[in-house]
RNA sequence: GGGAGCUUAGCUCAGCUGGUUCAGAGCAUCUGCCUUACAAGCAGAGGGUCACUGGUUCGAACCCAGUAGUUCCCACCA
């Protein structure tokens, strides 16, 4: 058979993921052999594919692909996540370009939008997991929005809220004024800024009983180190906001602070506004820092809130949801938080009420989702009680119940889990999951699944309701409140419960994610799986690294670092793209993505192309006198031992998910075992033909190669596998058993062993002495083992032997 | 401020339970080869005080302590 130079990768990619879904390869359904599942991390609906979700996703069809030829039934369950924040602020752009402001739009029209968005980009990234070459089960695509999983989440909900762990609460949130929404904790981002620390001078009220200020220091001794004439009509503090003054009822000094002793119990004006504030003391202001001095903002820090509840302070919100500043504000009413920043500095300037400005660094919270300055907020949201559910999926980890790989990972989750607090589950968005609540007109409300169940309860009070009186709660639930459901829901295991699907696939064996959402997502679905399922989710988690490109930067979209992974997939093919990815990626490390890797992978797919076209080029011949030649015999015999210590060497590595080191132990059997020395000894001369015996087993060993490889590279080995022999119609390399992994003859490796380092070393003196390989000469003359090493040494090294010397003195 | 990790060749990293795969791999570099599957290839070579300092041990890249640098996570010094 005549085999092209060249290959069209992308073309052989398509073709065979085509005929693997015709012959339905990847579905699955509950039989009776032993299961192996993964729920894929679901992507944001509106997701483009990009370097996390290619190394995630092909870790995972590696390890998919992997047990289905081991004959288990290997289920991986794709879909997507409906990501309500992130999902709704890219809908709220797409409107704005339309020129249509969210404000305008009802509920429901703009939940039509959403959807026509979501029907129209929702499908985008699962397509392109499929280039990748993802088996996933196709027909099991899920939705976290989906009918079913979205009565399961209400179910969740009103089942917790029975429980008691779901409760409503007027709290200190995070807020982010873009979005206008409530935030988790995990869903802010902190970052050290540069800015500045503005110190502030108030206003004393004069002493009322008359007593002078017996204040000893003349000076008063800063942070800064220099000291600062005592005033003893005013009192100065520093904050990085001085724009939150307006909201000022106090100010706090540490009660063992000798400078401000007298000033405790006194009175002192906000700057600008004139309010008159208590000053008050409290051990948590740190002598320290700034002036020792601090102001109190109950409603604009965490805190201060906390300050105020103890000193009974007033509560002033002087910022609207969007950030600027409310009409409580009394000045700057209208202005965004930032602006109003700048003009009152100049105004307190103008007034001497500053004292001097310093340069700052702190971390200020952002928004995950739209990169705005989170603004703590007090604010009556839902919540929910951890304590209780942290307890026993704490246990399961520590227990090795569920294992984490890399281990470091189940100390982060210790310290986690052990100091978990109440998670705020309502945000302020309309793409989502509504809360299950109603409310009747007197204010009074219940927590039910449907509107008649919530009618049947409120009713029971007030006779003269009707459904129309009950108004739902505007709010949905944070995505992560429907997430961490997805392991079982996906097989409908509460919205069907007990149904076989579930009671066969779940619990999950192995979750694939990043380390970043151990919190907002592994966690919590441990937690769902043993508060819903009493079962854990899955056995074990690897968390693989974070991909970085070669300067060491995390690749993101604002750095615009982030190769155009299709654009590499259409030029090399998803073989060449998943080595790449593969091969820099040690278990657990970040890793530093470089296309050289990629170009490195598509040289490999060449050189089994080249393989290939070698041994399909030969001519063969029936054994003569049916008995191979020592060396062929060999050959066969050590490569296929050096086979099965590669795949008992795969099999150690993968129980550690060491996936990069099991590929490069693949790699370098295929190309310097098999292409470098395993073809080179068997390989006739030229024009001669190949005895069909050794060409049998040759063909076998390159087919047990191409399972071997299957898993990591899935269009090449399967293109290969057919055309090594004429294969049935149904006879595919990705759900072909594997036959390999048996014992291993040392004696046989050891004697290769030797061989090949006699060779490497004549090679070497050959190298040294600059011979030409034309002048294939006679420098030496071994005395080998045996016939069958002298002539491997002899064909390999390019020594001829004394008899071909003397025969060719002869000539 | 607390916690975790990392530091081995020019670069990216292996090196699991201290001693025969102990100083390794892949890129990169250099040398020689268009050799009849592959120049997207073949055959070779050079290159490291295993961060530093002590300790434990018959023996340390590996265990312990400290130091320095670095990364990440958590945290309420305005």
């Amino acid at each position: 058979m005549e085999l092209s130079k060249t290959f069209d990768p992308a073309g052989l990619d398509q073709r065979w993921y085509d005929r693997w879904m015709e012959h339905k390869l990847f579905e699955s359904k509950p039989d009776n052999r032993e299961s192996y599942t993964i729920v894929i991390p679901p992507p944001n609906v509106t997701g483009m594919l990009h370097m996390g979700h290619a190394l995630n996703n092909t870790i995972q069809d590696i390890l998919i692909r992997r047990v289905r030829m081991q004959g288990k039934n290997a289920c991986w369950v794709p879909g997507t996540d409906h990501a309500s924040i992130a999902t709704e602020a890219k809908v709220v752009q797409m409107l704005r370009e339309k020129g249509i402001k969210k404000s305008d739009l009802s509920r429901e029209e703009f939940l039509k939008y959403s959807f026509e968005w979501k029907e129209k980009y929702g499908g985008i990234i699962l397509q392109q997991l499929k280039k990748l070459g993802c088996s996933c089960d196709w027909s099991r695509t899920s939705f976290t929005m989906d009918d079913d999983y979205s009565k399961a989440v209400t179910k969740v909900f009103v089942d917790l809220y029975h429980k008691g762990y779901i409760y409503r609460g007027l709290r200190m949130i995070n807020w982010d004024p873009k979005a206008k929404t409530s935030l988790s904790d995990e869903e802010v981002i902190k970052k050290e800024v540069r800015s500045k620390l503005y110190f502030i001078r108030y206003q004393l009220e004069k002493a009322s009983s008359g007593s002078q200020l017996t204040s000893k220091a003349a000076t008063l001794n800063w942070s800064d180190g220099n000291s600062h004439p005592a005033a003893p009509n005013d009192i100065t503090i520093a904050t990085v906001r001085p724009e939150t003054i307006l909201g000022d009822s106090a100010i706090c000094v540490n009660p063992k602070d000798e400078r401000y002793k007298d000033l405790v119990g006194r009175f002192a004006f906000v700057p600008l506004i004139n309010r008159r504030i208590p000053i008050i003391a409290d051990e948590y202001v740190e002598i320290e820092f700034g002036t020792g001095a601090l102001k109190v903002t109950p409603a604009h820090d965490a805190n201060d809130y906390q300050l105020g509840l103890k000193h009974h302070l007033e509560v002033i919100d002087t910022l609207n949801e969007d950030g600027t500043m409310s009409k409580t504000a009394q000045l700057y009413i209208g202005q965004d938080r930032f602006e109003c920043r700048k003009n009152i500095v100049k105004d307190l300037e103008a007034n001497g009420h500053l004292v001097k400005v310093e340069d700052y660094s702190n971390q200020i919270g952002f928004s995950e989702r739209t990169d705005a300055v989170v603004e703590p907020r007090l604010s009556l949201q839902w919540w929910c009680s951890m304590k209780e559910m942290a307890k026993p999926a704490l246990e399961a980890v520590m227990n090795e119940e569920i294992k984490f790989y890399p281990k470091k990972f189940e100390n982060l989750y210790e310290h986690w889990m052990s100091g978990i607090k109440d998670w705020c589950v309502s945000r302020q968005l309309w793409w989502g999951h509504r809360i299950p609540a109603w409310y009747a007109p007197d204010g009074s409300f219940t927590v039910a699944e449907t509107i008649e169940e919530a009618f049947s309860i409120l009713s029971t009070h007030d006779s003269h309701l009707t459904t129309h009186d009950l108004k739902q709660d505007e709010d949905v639930l944070d995505t992560w409140f429907s997430s961490w459901l997805w392991p079982f829901e996906v097989f409908h295991g509460l919205s069907s419960q007990g149904n076989e699907e579930v009671k066969y696939y779940y619990p999950t064996n192995t979750l694939v994610t990043a380390p970043e959402i151990i919190f907002f997502w592994v966690a919590r679905m441990i937690m769902a799986g043993f508060e819903v399922m009493n079962k854990k989710p899955f056995s074990e988690v690897y968390f693989t690294g974070i991909v970085r490109d070669k300067q060491g930067r995390k690749m993101s979209k604002s750095l615009g670092n982030s190769p155009d992974l299709l654009g590499l997939i259409d030029q090399y093919g998803a073989d060449a793209v998943r080595f790449g990815i593969l091969i820099s990626s040690p278990a657990g490390n970040d890793l530093l993505f470089d296309e050289k890797l990629i170009k490195q992978g598509s040289r490999f797919n060449n050189k089994l192309w080249n393989a290939l076209r070698l041994v399909k080029g030969w001519e063969i011949q029936p054994v003569t006198n049916g008995q191979l030649s020592a060396g062929n015999q060999f050959a066969i015999n050590w490569f296929e031992n050096k086979l099965n210590a590669a795949v008992a060497e795969i099999e150690k590595l993968f129980a550690e998910f060491q996936i990069s080191a099991a590929l490069k132990i693949v790699y370098s059997l295929v190309w310097d075992d098999f292409c470098s020395w395993y073809l080179e000894m068997i390989k006739p001369g030229y024009d001669q033909p190949i005895d069909q015996e050794t060409y049998d087993a040759t063909i076998e060993l390159f087919e047990q190669l191409m399972q071997l490889l299957h898993p990591f590279v899935p269009f090449m080995t399967e293109e290969i596998y057919h055309l090594l022999k004429v294969r049935g119609e149904s006879d595919f390399v990705i759900t072909s058993k594997t036959n390999i992994g048996k014992e291993i003859n040392l004696n046989v490796l050891n004697e290769g062993e030797t061989i090949l380092q006699i060779i490497s070393s004549i090679r070497d003196i050959r190298n040294r002495n600059q011979i030409k390989s034309r002048d294939r000469l006679k420098l030496f003359s071994i005395r080998p083992l045996n016939d069958y090493t002298a002539s491997l040494v002899m064909k390999l090294s390019g020594l001829r032997s004394i008899e071909e010397i003397s025969a060719d003195r002869e000539n």
